[in-house]
DNA sequence: TAGATTGTTAATCGATTAACAATC
DNA sequence: TAGATTGTTAATCGATTAACAATC
C-alpha cells in the first residue's frame, strides 16, 4: 500500500528486459552487468539500473546481475508468476492468431475460449478451445474465473461487447478494435489497446522519410 | 532537405489524430478547435497545437481546423497518399488476419502476395491474394515493386527472411516475430516491431496493479 | 470591430544520462 | 585487498503544458 507510483515508460520497458534476460539464458549465460546487457540491448546501462531499482536491488555490486534471478523477479513484477484465465471475442483470423500467441508465455496465459456469432463455428474447436457462441458469454462467465478478454471484432460492436464483459466481471482487457476503450470503460478494467494500424502508419512515416532522405532508391 | 527532424512522441500520436478526424469526417463535422479536439481525445489542447505546428500552420486563427483538410494533410504526412505495395511472410493466422487487415486503409496499402513454406498451401488464395512458396519471392520480388514486408514468422526464421528481403529490395519490414530486428537491418530500411506479447504482459501488469491496490475483488 | 482560436515562446515537468560513493 | 559494478544522487536533456501576442 502507499506504493511508489512506477512510470509508463519504465514499464513499457520491462517485457523487453524480460525476452533478452530468456535469451541469455537460453544461451546458458548465468550473470550480465548493466554494461553487458546494455550494449546488447542499446540503450545506456544507467536507464537499466534506474528501471531496475524502481523494484528494489536485483544487483550485487562487483558481480552484476544474476540473469535466472533477475527474470523471475521482472516475471513476478510483471504478474506472469500465476496463470490468467483468457478469452477472446472473435474467432477470425486474428482471434486464433492470438489463442496461438497467448499460449508462448506458457504458464501465464491460458485462453479457456473463443466466442463469436458466426453460427457456421459453433462448436469447433481452434486446437483445444471450443468455440462458443456469443449469447453463450455471460453464463460461461458466471461459471469460470476468467480475468483477461481480448477483442477482435468490428469497432461498432468493440464498446457495447467491453461494457458487457465489465458487467460479468472481466477485469482486463486486450483490445484489438480501433477504438480507444480505455476512454470508454471503467479505471478498475485495465485496458491496452492494440492498433495495429497505427503501427502500420508509423512504418510508412518512416520509409517516406527514407525516401525524403535520398536513402532509398 | 535538411529538414527539421520531428520526435518520435510526435509521429506516434499522428495515426490517432488520423483517426479521430476521421471519424469525425464520418459524422459530418466540417471544422474543430483544438480545445474540442482535446477533449475528446483526453490530451492538452496544447499538445494538439504544438503536434500540429512540427508541419505548418493547418489552422485558422478564430476558426479552428477544417476537419478534411488536416485529415488530408496527415495522410500526406504518413505517406498514405498513395499505394504502398506490400507481401506477408508467414501464411498463418496472423499473416492472414494482416491481409485483411492492410486493406483497412483503402489506398495505403495493397497486400499482392502471401508467402510460406508450408507446401499444403501452395497456389492457394486468401480472398484475392496468392500464397506462393518462399523459393519464389526472390523472383517475386524482382519482379514487383514491393516497398514493405510484414513477417509473422518465429524468430529464428526472422533474421535470415530480413535479410533476404533487404537484399531483394524490400525498404520497409513490419515484424511480427519476437526480435528487434531493427538492431540486424541497415538503416536505410524501415522497421516496426510489433511485440504483442509485451502488450500482453504490460497488461498483466496493469491488471497486477489493480489488484494489490484493491480495486479488484 | 470584437471574439475566438491559432501559432509560438517561455515555464514546468519528467525522463534520461552522467558521475561517483557504497559495497560486494 | 583491489577491482568491478551496483545503487543512487545530481546534471542534463527533451517533452509537455501554460501563457499570450498575432491574426483570422
Amino acid at each position: 500500500m502507499g506504493q511508489k507510483v512506477i512510470s509508463k515508460a519504465v514499464i513499457k520497458r520491462l517485457p523487453r528486459y524480460y525476452r533478452y534476460l530468456g535469451e541469455l539464458l537460453d544461451a546458458g549465460v548465468e550473470r550480465i552487468s548493466s554494461g553487458e546487457l546494455s550494449q546488447q540491448m542499446k540503450v545506456t546501462a544507467s536507464q537499466i539500473r534506474q528501471d531496475l531499482n524502481n523494484f528494489g536491488g536485483f544487483g550485487q555490486q562487483g558481480y552484476g546481475y544474476n540473469v535466472y534471478y533477475l527474470r523471475t523477479e521482472i516475471a513476478k513484477i510483471l504478474g506472469l508468476d500465476r496463470p490468467h484465465k483468457m478469452i477472446i471475442i472473435g474467432a477470425g483470423n486474428l482471434g486464433q492468431a492470438l489463442a496461438n500467441y497467448a499460449k508462448f508465455e506458457k504458464n501465464s496465459f491460458h485462453v479457456v475460449g473463443l466466442f463469436d456469432n458466426n453460427k457456421a463455428l459453433k462448436r469447433k474447436m481452434v486446437r483445444d478451445i471450443p468455440i462458443m457462441m456469443i449469447d453463450e458469454l455471460p453464463g460461461f462467465l458466471q461459471k469460470n474465473d476468467v480475468e483477461i478478454a481480448a477483442l477482435t471484432l468490428p469497432k461498432e460492436n468493440a464498446i457495447d461487447m467491453a461494457q458487457i464483459l465489465v458487467e460479468n466481471g472481466i477485469h482486463a482487457i486486450w483490445n484489438f478494435a480501433h477504438t480507444d476503450l480505455n476512454l470508454v470503460v471503467p479505471k478498475t478494467v485495465a485496458v491496452q489497446n492494440v492498433h495495429l494500424s497505427e503501427s502500420l502508419m508509423r512504418l510508412s512515416y518512416n520509409l517516406k522519410t527514407l525516401e525524403e532522405e535520398g536513402k532509398i532508391k
